[in-house]
DNA sequence: AACTATTTATAAGA
DNA sequence: TTCTTATAAATAGTT
């Protein structure tokens, strides 16, 4: 909208290019709160030039206010209920897990049988579409597994280190007490029973446990 | 910009606000990306309608990209000073391991710009062929890299674990060995030097490593 | 979901 | 820089 139609493309001449950053930055704040104020929802805009600096709006008034719509979206995306759209709005569906291994494991030997019995003729492309709709959408799941179990070990890892360094502060104690009783041995010493049963909570530990053959 | 003028305050009529909501958001989101193509320059825009749902836009293409930006902008606020960057700020901005989010980012750019267009007309089919294997390698790599950090992490925490265990272990020798002195104390203890020296050696545990930041 | 009359944003020029 | 102006782009109301 300017004088003449401009690609959207990096603009290389850099005075331009600054020109142009402030006024479609000015312009993009002031759409966004006209959007909050006549839709009556939650904005916010960041923006960081090319040298750092931030420019932002939101649309509440607060003093906090982009934190807060943080807060609000990463509790958002944490809670893969609500219907989070990306983008310009295409909605991502996620699957039940595990429902398709069968699915899966019939598409393939359907596959293994298309290739081997090499009747390609009798298959239309609407055919090899929908396979290939087929396939990625197991592509998908069987990603999306993956990382979910990635993510299922690296927790448990991470609550096994705790419980390690948890053992350790204690058995770190147990030593220094003990240290004081062996110092101080001749006041006599009603206090090791105590020390004997505590000696190390000794949970199942997990070195075993395998990333690969679940 | 319609038939009429339009005052900027909440419009009343219900059908008219949702219908103004579904055009205005993107719009602004597309004078988003607009101006980070223009004028290279990271943005992120948050909108939450009136019924909660989230939509969002971010202008760099890795996965969890509003939660970096996110990030960047909480770091900023943490600093006031951070306003300008010496020299030439452009070229110190994009870190080594951005180079190729850099070339995804174009590609993601260029896609956009062919679908908003609307010139599919122009594209050959051989065009659209090699832009989908472009696609396709800058999400196969993209993919390599996520499982490449995630075995890192992994690989570190596996490694934590053993120093840890390694620990204990020798902790329980240790408390035993002390033990036995205790309670053979009469003998003389020439032996406690070695024992109070080798406490514990204690590295930097990386409970604090964290997986997402990078 | 399309259309179109208008308003709004803005690229280039002064 | 800031202002102006021709033009592109967005969109309110309509169909």
């Amino acid at each position: 909208m300017g004088r003449r139609k401009l690609e959207i493309k990096r603009i290389e001449d850099k005075s331009s290019r600054l020109v142009a950053f402030s006024k479609r930055r000015t312009g993009l704040i002031k759409k966004a709160r006209h959007l909050s104020v006549l839709c009556d929802v939650d904005v916010a805009v960041i923006v960081f030039s090319a040298r750092g600096k931030l420019y932002e709006f939101c649309s509440s008034a607060s003093s906090n206010s982009v934190a807060h719509l943080l807060a609000r979206y990463e509790k958002s995306c944490l809670e893969p209920e609500s219907g989070t759209i990306k983008g310009d709005g295409q909605d991502l569906e996620v699957p039940l897990q595990c429902t398709q291994f069968r699915t899966c494991k019939e598409l393939l030997q359907a596959v293994d049988r298309l290739v081997e019995e090499d009747n390609a003729e009798e298959l239309s492309v609407n055919d090899m579409t929908q396979l290939e709709e087929e396939l990625h959408a197991a592509l998908v799941e069987t990603r999306s597994i993956k990382t979910q179990l990635m993510m299922n070990y690296i927790t448990t890892l991470q609550e096994e280190e705790k419980k390690l360094n948890k053992d350790k502060e204690e058995t770190v104690k147990q030593i220094t007490s003990m240290e004081h009783m062996f110092a101080g041995v001749d006041e006599g010493g009603g206090h090791n029973d105590d020390l004997a049963n505590n000696k190390m909570n000794s949970p199942q530990h997990l070195l075993t446990l395998s990333l690969f053959n679940a």
